[in-house]
DNA sequence: ACCTGAACACCGTTCAAGT
DNA sequence: ACCTGAACACCGTTCAAGT
């Protein structure tokens, strides 16, 4: 029964849900396949190229919204499809860090975002950045997210260090309480509608300089 | 000659100039102090724990903006300082993704961009919840940023697999001329204003939902 | 208190050789 | 076309023993 690149690829992606990223070791994943770890050799250039197809099976699950929707509707429902895209898989978020953005799933999210901003009423370039700046906060938000579920399921996140330090700094105890208070969900949609609230006041002429 | 902590520390932050985080090894960390490879694990736990200061000796490089400053102006400038202390080490974005911000220097920034959200006129929950969106872009922003820096230096980003992809879907040929046309400087600048942008609207009254 | 020596259990990658 | 065998040059970490 030979492999194709197609096995090598969905072990990969079983191997990062049962290992983490960083259980994910070339060798790992050829014994699980049955093979010699140099066999992989032939399917996938280097563990680079690898990583690199299994971020783009991450966003390939982002559902395409339906066109006939507001532009505001269409930028949440991407925003929200690719933070449960890089969720729904172990270290989604910093399996997709490192790959740079020039997958075709991934420039499609971006596209679809630009798409919205475009028809909100923004110039193209204003339009392209604030896309990038959507696709930037979805991405810093669900590996902070992730990381603290892996430390906290390690046993690694202590609260007392975090408060301790808030000694030194006025008002960090509350933001911090403030903090844990808030579930990850409502962070996420609050800083998402800040961005489209950003949105909606530049397209009507308000403008900005930062 | 003995090592103190801050010693290894210090051999750490130039290793990652010279190598990468990739080429950050114990081993290498140690020959560079002229150690055995075990003398480090005295002064440091394990290799995460060094990579955690190592972290936090990258943020404590953000500057306290002038506090007498109206809101925005303090936002903007924690927001490129921290952009700034991550650009100034090689990797300095990645390296920080890993962690979790719980160490002061960490929660220093986001307090300091809570204030200002705060002053702005946003209730506290929602100041917060903005606090962290502005992290996580500018988390996100300058991790891709270096990401491609590091793949253009290393010869790994070709243009032509990006175009090829934008063959598929519409519109995308000209969202990558418009990213390749915009300097990261400028992107960075909108994208920020997108948010400021958000919170002026929010802090007038004006809501939104996503 | 701080470090060495020596070991353990791993890595990614290459490449001639097999089928 | 696809894989094995065998090797190369590495890793992080532990721990008894030294000073």
């Amino acid at each position: 029964m030979r492999l194709r690149r197609s096995d090598v690829l969905d072990g990969a992606m079983r191997l990062l849900e049962e290992e983490g990223l960083a259980g994910l070791t070339m060798r790992r994943l050829a014994s699980a396949l049955d093979v010699r770890p140099s066999a992989l050799y032939w399917h996938f250039a280097d563990k680079r190229t690898l990583l690199d197809a299994m971020a783009e099976e991450v966003v390939s699950g982002v559902p395409e919204p339906d066109a006939s929707l507001p532009w505001d509707e269409r930028a949440t429902a991407l925003a929200r499809g690719l933070r449960d895209a890089l969720r729904s898989h172990r270290d989604g978020a910093r399996l997709h860090a490192g790959t740079f953005v020039d997958g075709a799933h991934t420039l499609r999210v971006g596209n679809g975002l630009l798409a919205a901003f475009t028809d909100a009423g923004l110039p193209r370039p204003r339009a392209m950045s604030t896309a990038f700046a959507t696709l930037h906060f979805v991405l810093g938000h669900t590996i902070e997210e992730q990381a603290r579920d892996e430390l906290r399921a390690a046993g690694r996140w202590n609260p007392e260090r975090a408060v301790e330090a808030a000694g030194a700094f006025p008002g960090l105890a509350e933001a911090l309480a403030d903090f844990e208070a808030t579930p990850p969900d409502t962070r996420f949609g609050e800083g998402l509608g800040a961005i489209l609230d950003g949105v909606r006041l530049r397209a009507t002429g308000g403008a900005g300089h930062a």
